[in-house]
DNA sequence: GTCTATATCGCGATAGAC
DNA sequence: GTCTATCGCGATATAGAC
């Protein structure tokens, strides 16, 4: 509230900085509601009345975690223009968000449970959703141009596609989680099978093509 | 535990059922981790000492309500022989299963953050997602036998499109809940064009046909 | 089978010293 | 910025009367 952050902040922001680890593991190790805000204290060796001086409840941490993946994303995964390019690196894209996924699995497990208890984050998730799929259908759509799409797509599937493939993203990682160890490789390369198993059919020759293109090389 | 449940077991049975249905309820509304034994015992109209005379504690609930869920499903969906009947009544049975789920809700919310505290939780589940899915595959080979199903399917994709159609159907009424009103009888449908979006492209014309089939006569 | 009363515990949150 | 101390509250769970 009445901090001018200037070299001064340095500091607060390390703890704060310190604090969102330690409480991203314990959400990730034992679910949020398991997690107390004296656990955190605890865990990151301060007290509790520190952890309230840099944040309001749990719930400010929880949305402060959910600002942090989201950035986190989208510098890794700014859009670009080729879709061809973007099939062939499709693979190790997935792969690669698996890992991010993966530090914040705790979210993915209980996004849709916590958004309804805390309006503030059910905006900010809303939000990341629709941007996420915008840039899906726009890739999508980059493809179709391409000729990478089979043709007689009805207007709409582009989209009900990417929501689908947005809800198989969303839900393979915790899934695995209950029905197998998430940590190994295999099990994050099924991950991205489910998520081809989805649009593979909806490409062209060449368009598979492009996607296996990696695999070769690989 | 020493009950020898004669007939003297009847009003006990009631009030128990009469708790579960509540819970369920208070569980979609706020979520099972806002909602306390208390709460459930205010809503039921008793005491919460007669709560704990019916359950051990909020998990043994919760498990008791998996159960019921579990049982309402697989009263209502014997897996029938016809692959080509099961297409044409695709439609309606995604849409009567959205209604069950909907009366389960906050399960389709939680599952995955319950499980993880809860190994007994955590055994049925597995193997409803085992049997469960096992189904699904079951389908599409009766599909794949009676030439509904394109033809070149890699070994392992009907799996995949089991566990990706699962998947689709786990999250899309939970996610439907926070990006729109899930009783939207045209959101409804968008969870079918959902599933579909992911099954269509592997059908043959004639599975096509089929699945278009009530379309028509609707 | 159901109630009332109560014990215990730990969480969230704040005050105030340093 | 960080600590210690602490208050108030509500949740779980049990004891014992009816």
């Amino acid at each position: 509230m009445n901090s001018r952050t200037g070299t001064a902040g340095r500091k607060s922001e390390l703890t704060r900085k310190w604090i969102l680890d330690v409480a991203r593991g314990l959400f990730n190790d034992h679910g949020t509601s398991a997690v107390s805000t004296n656990h955190i204290a605890a865990g990151a060796g301060i007290s509790p009345g520190n952890l309230y001086y840099h944040f309001e409840n749990k719930k400010d941490i929880i949305r402060a975690l959910l600002a942090e993946y989201t950035t986190a994303y989208e510098d890794r995964w700014a859009p670009t223009a080729d879709a061809g390019e973007n099939l062939a690196t499709l693979r190790e894209n997935l792969a690669a968000w698996s890992e991010l996924a993966w530090a914040y699995r705790f979210f993915e497990r209980e996004v849709l449970a916590l958004v309804r208890v805390d309006p503030a984050l059910r905006d900010s998730y809303r939000e990341t959703y629709a941007r996420r799929v915008g840039q899906y259908v726009a890739f999508g759509e980059q493809l179709e141009a391409q000729g990478l799409l089979r043709a007689p797509a009805p207007p709409g599937t582009i989209h009900d596609l990417a929501v689908a493939i947005w809800l198989i993203g969303q839900g393979w990682l915790p899934f695995l989680d209950v029905t197998a160890d998430p940590r190994d490789p295999r099990q994050v390369a099924r991950g991205t099978d489910l998520v081809l198993v989805a649009l593979t059919p909806y490409l062209t020759t060449k368009g598979r093509r492009a996607l296996e293109d990696v695999a070769q090389r690989g």
